[in-house]
DNA sequence: ATAAACAAGTTTATAATATAAACCAAATTT
DNA sequence: AAATTTGGTTTATATTATAAACTTGTTTAT
């Protein structure tokens, strides 16, 4: 009846980054720091383990002088996403 | 752009318990615990945790002989249940 | 009648998670 | 060249979720 939930996704922040990620090719860590309103050891973290599952990639380059973290969703991260997304719909349809 | 998350809502067996209590009258002990499939310490704690809350209320009676545990959803538990999801909608629909 | 097994929970301990605070290095501004 | 800002990481703390152990009483079997 309720389907289990990735605790991976799970997460108010980890949740926002994917979900940003799904709809756009990249962002960088400033960005997301921003869009999400986290501090940045929290989003260090919380990208780490997005990285860690294969859900999002992380490339460390710079831009112009100053270091830049670009991230990705991977394809096993948008299909994470799509699943959580289908099981998390049975837990709000209210008793139906 | 990403609205904070209810935290008492926003735990599997929390959101559990209160999906199935917005869609019937009221439900014992042991019929959330058949639903949910959780533990009974873990329900137990968890349905504390919605009732200091008021999200629901727990009444204590006996069904025959044996103690039964009733609990049923209260008006803050519905708006509240009914602002997470619109919340959460907001986490869900990708980058749109 | 009493021991064994079961029902309905609660309490307590542990493991996992989320989050913030403190820190670091390099670049920029004053 | 000192102070500030940018872009992070590491480490510590607080919270949360979860399971394990326990309690109280009931039913069933011997």
């Amino acid at each position: 009846m309720f389907p289990k939930l990735d605790p991976l996704l799970h997460s108010e922040l980890r949740l926002a980054l994917v979900s940003i990620l799904a709809g756009v090719e990249e962002a960088d860590f400033s960005y997301l720091k921003k869009q999400t309103g986290a501090t940045a050891g929290n989003l260090s973290v919380q990208i780490d383990k997005l990285a860690a599952a294969g859900y999002i990639t992380v490339e460390k380059g710079f831009k112009g002088k100053m270091p830049c973290t670009t991230c990705r969703i991977t394809p096993a991260g948008t299909e994470a996403f799509a699943s959580y997304v289908k099981a998390l719909k049975k837990y709000l349809a209210a008793g139906k």
